[in-house]
DNA sequence: GTTATTCGTTACAATGTTTTAACCTAAAAA
DNA sequence: TTTTTAGGTTAAAACATTGTAACGAATAAC
């Protein structure tokens, strides 16, 4: 997966500095702010993953930021972690009120810190790629449990690797449609995934040889890719 | 459905506000109470749902209450989740030894609370008021019983760790689902913790190697993470 | 304080999976 | 028909995941 970019709003620069030097130990991508104007300009010209906003700001305040992005609707989903000094638990609660997805205590450890955001963006990512995931794909014979990672022609249960289990979760869950190479590979193992294309002819001929007759049913489209079929 | 009533047993304001504030957000009816001895009078005069419970509380403790509750026919079926402090393990299971239904370590996020409160008042709601005890697992010749912490192979009883247990607890819970290493993190040492997901792995083969033969029904899911057969 | 327990980390070997590259065949284009 | 191109098939190499043991830190029990 990529590195994430992760936008610090923060006045006090020795704190900025902080979890800014911490976050890029981490691994993330870290861009600053001073300021609530300078953050959505920030917001405007980057792809974010995840904003730390410090409450007590000068001009705009936390609160108003808050409000602002997450009625954006293209930047209301974007996860916002608080940093909250201590005395301010009226302004967390606001908040939250108004949308943030979680707040950080001063004085924080870095430790905390990484932990926090590490779960926030996971959850994040999950519910994401949930939405594809439509539990239970029932089409022709072939049944595909994603809970359960379990395949079955008939009643016969197929055992597959995680590989082809996903390209075929994949293209059965798009029946009809086709899926260039770089389309599956994008989905299976996520963008910024360098292999040949040709490493899925590789997965779709151990897919079809496994599935048996039912194999039939992923069709190459020549000069395109693959589908399944409807 | 009616909106539920949540009593809040917490002596820091701060905290009391805040969970009030999130609960009050996701649509409950909310009662504090800031001691022991107030969270009984509570108790007697208001139809209590679920009961939110900080450990450390001034006079009456959290596990007295939690037995007081418990022992008391006529509320020992309103489900408990404790809110502990780190370094708290000892109490933790001590209130689940006394019939606490789970537990949420500190600090936690209002949502994570939301969603785990949901979750233990969707479990009581299925079982409904008909079938008191749905903290007995049995499964294949395993008897797992999270009230007192207990796991059986056949008659044999088998001392199983905390993490352990819950792990158990976990896959056995849902059979044949998989649950990926950072999903059992998750649910076992609160959303936050960090770990390399290879501790899993490690809690697993002792698992196994303390449930014998029945330890085969935890079975791996390469690339994916560990499931229970059914 | 000392000892025992639990848990997380790391290292290594064993095993399984994925990619690459090669060659072969079938379909389209010329 | 011949040439070109895309896809099928296979084996070997590269890589990833898991089981397992050993170590160490933190905590609880003595």
């Amino acid at each position: 997966m990529a590195k994430e970019q992760i936008l610090i709003v923060e006045d006090d620069e020795d704190i900025q500095q902080l979890v800014s030097f911490n976050l890029i130990k981490s691994g993330f991508h870290v861009l600053c702010a001073g300021n609530g104007e300078q953050g959505i300009r920030r917001l405007e010209s980057e792809k974010i993953d995840c904003i730390l906003l410090d409450l007590m700001l000068p001009g705009m305040n936390g609160i108003e930021f808050c409000r602002k992005v997450k009625n954006t609707p293209e930047y209301s989903s974007i996860p916002i972690i608080m940093l909250t000094a201590k005395g301010e638990e009226e302004d967390i609660i606001s908040g939250l009120e108004h949308g943030a997805d979680d707040y950080i205590p001063k004085p924080f450890s870095p430790k905390v810190l990484i932990a926090r955001l590490k779960a926030l963006l996971r959850r994040k990512g999950d519910s994401g790629e949930a939405e594809e995931n439509a539990e239970t794909i029932k089409i022709h014979e072939l049944t595909i449990d994603s809970g359960r990672h379990e395949v079955q022609v008939g009643d016969v249960e197929i055992k597959l690797t995680m590989t082809e289990f996903s390209i075929l979760a994949l293209l059965a869950g798009r029946p009809g449609w086709v899926f260039s190479r770089q389309q599956i590979i994008d989905a299976v193992r996520g963008y910024d995934y360098m292999v040949t294309p040709r490493a899925i002819d590789v997965q779709v001929f151990g897919l079809r040889k496994k599935l048996g007759t039912a194999g039939e049913y992923i069709e190459t489209v020549r000069g395109i890719g693959y589908r399944f079929s409807d």
